[in-house]
DNA sequence: TTGAAAGCGCTACCAT
DNA sequence: ATGGTAGCGCTTTCAA
């Protein structure tokens, strides 16, 4: 491995000063038409490239991005395909614009960032926390351009990435009622529901729910609150839940993993979807087409969330002004196999 | 946003030189551990974070690995929560040794690797190339440290990280072969059957594979292999052609998504599982356990697999010793619901 | 045990 | 249009 070709070896083949290879190699100031091409010729030849690491110690930047995600404990976030694609969508942004991504996998509890000051990053997008975690007070201080995804924090400084919550999870919940079902479980999550406000997403998602019902007429009965978690597994367990309800033929789920977790134990028990219970799940996963019955759920374009955030995130970083400081991702209804017609029991 | 404390700053504070408070921060040198004490102090006092872009032009370092996937674009990686595993265990593995992961979506056609250079990076890791791809030369002539993972490439200098591929093919079809089922189909790829050589882990398994039949003295029969790709469509389609074939009355799948595809269109069509068919997939990804029924499997652990990769590339950074230069890691039969014993039709 | 100083490769300012 | 040069913050050699 011979040794990398500086901006001074260049300079010294083309018979220049190095500031006017560096003009070159950055577009900036004036050089002659000859000199310049010249010059990179001999970066061609010479194999020459810049070494970033000095320039970024130069100009205190570092073209350098850092996506933080909560803890990435196995068990955690292994079963959400949703961050392959979140993080897809925020590298191809950043790649457009000469940026890269550091991935940084966090503890919330004990995690000092201290990696944010040593690589002198330039921006931050942070995934998935909530007002009052820990972690939010320390991002803060650091005074870095910082883009929230999923997190719903109340300063309306911080620049936010989230989706349509409350409208997507009308657009469930106003179809099943429309389908003829009156009774309508709510997998909502392993929260205590007196304090929903708290966490964003959720919150505003089951005041979508309730403005549907409360459009139709139908009045919010808590009991119908499926406390548990919206992973596989909790959906598997709410199944039986739901089954124990009475007069329940319908059931919206926050995410489409429980969903089929969902399907599954109801199949187990020998309800069938949707002639016994509709169900519908959030998200849109690539694989939510191809369970059986197919999945009904609200759909996001988690690619385009990814990417929308960078883009926030780099017109910060550049100093482009910025008009909206919060973006608000479409959300669209998909409607498949597992939702029909109430058909009560006589 | 205050300008950040530089080692300048520290060292006057402590009425110390430069060279001192390095020795400090690096433990490196003598240092009486009084002046130790109190540098240290002042460093907490001053909220001191050294800067790793001047130590890193100064050492020539970056403490930095690339991990390059091969073109994010949509619908190529999207389904597939393989990539999050991998990548989990990667940044988990390297933060244990201070180096942070820089992620790189290249499209193997054009990506020349200049940021490699540009930034420096210490190592390289390569998911999922195959021998003959432009990017695997060109990737090698950066003449940086490097870990392959599941590529197979020939030349015994290369770090490679892969599955013991071969054993698990043999586990699933030997397991069929027990089950009583005398012709056994095969979800192979989406590719030509007689350069199967080239695809390396493709390969490997169709070995696998005819290494049971052999065994079993079952002669292997070409027409039941379905060359369709291993994703949830492919699986889909491979339904159909499956039960197109005479006798065939079980199929092993290549990877999950695709046994999942599977299950969905044999249902549509009226074939039950396992008594109509058995299947059985390849990952054992964390949803296959919640299919209906459960879907069998040749397990691997990805999220080890992606430590280990970075543990040898780390080694290798650290001029540690190598004593293998090739990992192949294990996998594991899990016996669920998709697979029964043979009942053929009388 | 500690300090002085060179220099990593680059940018940007000021001269010419 | 081009060049000289200071200096970004650090490590490391050599001297004291």
């Amino acid at each position: 491995m011979k040794n990398e070709a500086s901006i001074v070896d260049v300079a010294r083949a083309a018979g220049v000063s190095i500031a006017t290879v560096s003009n070159v190699i950055n577009g900036k100031g004036r050089v002659s038409a000859t000199t310049k091409q010249k010059i990179e010729r001999i970066i061609g030849e010479l194999g020459y490239t810049p070494n970033l690491t000095a320039r970024n110690l130069k100009t205190n930047r570092s073209d350098l991005i850092g996506l933080v995600v909560p803890t990435m404990q196995p068990g955690r976030l292994q079963d959400n395909p949703f961050y392959w694609d979140l993080l897809a969508g925020v590298e191809e942004g950043a790649r457009d614009r000469r940026f890269h991504i550091i991935l940084a996998g966090i503890d919330e509890r004990t995690e000092t960032f201290s990696f944010v000051k040593e690589r002198r990053l330039d921006g931050l997008i942070v995934v998935g926390t909530n007002e009052g975690s820990q972690a939010v007070g320390r991002i803060l201080e650091l005074g870095l351009p910082t883009v929230f995804i999923d997190s719903y924090l109340s300063d309306p400084n911080l620049m936010q990435v989230y989706l349509e919550d409350r409208n997507g999870s009308y657009l469930a919940t106003n179809y099943l009622i429309k389908q003829g079902h009156g009774r309508i479980a709510l997998l909502i999550g392993d929260i205590p529901l007196e304090n929903i406000s708290y966490y964003g997403v959720l919150h505003e998602r089951w005041l979508g729910y309730k403005d549907a019902l409360a459009e139709a007429g139908i009045p919010y009965d808590p009991r119908t609150m499926i406390k548990l978690p919206t992973s596989l597994e909790g959906g598997y367990r709410a199944a039986d839940q739901l089954i124990d309800m009475d007069d329940v033929t319908a059931i919206f789920s926050f995410s489409d993993v429980s969903a089929m977790g969902l399907l599954k134990r109801l199949r187990e028990r020998g309800k069938e979807v949707p002639r016994d219970y509709s169900v519908i799940g959030f998200d849109n996963l690539f694989m939510s087409e191809y369970t059986s019955p197919s999945l009904t759920t609200i759909a996001q374009d988690i690619l385009t969330k990814g990417r929308e955030a960078v883009h926030l995130l780099l017109d910060q970083i550049d100093g482009s002004p910025i008009t909206n400081r919060r973006i608000a991702m479409p959300v669209d209804l998909i409607v498949r196999q597992t939702t029909g017609p109430c058909r009560t029991k006589s």
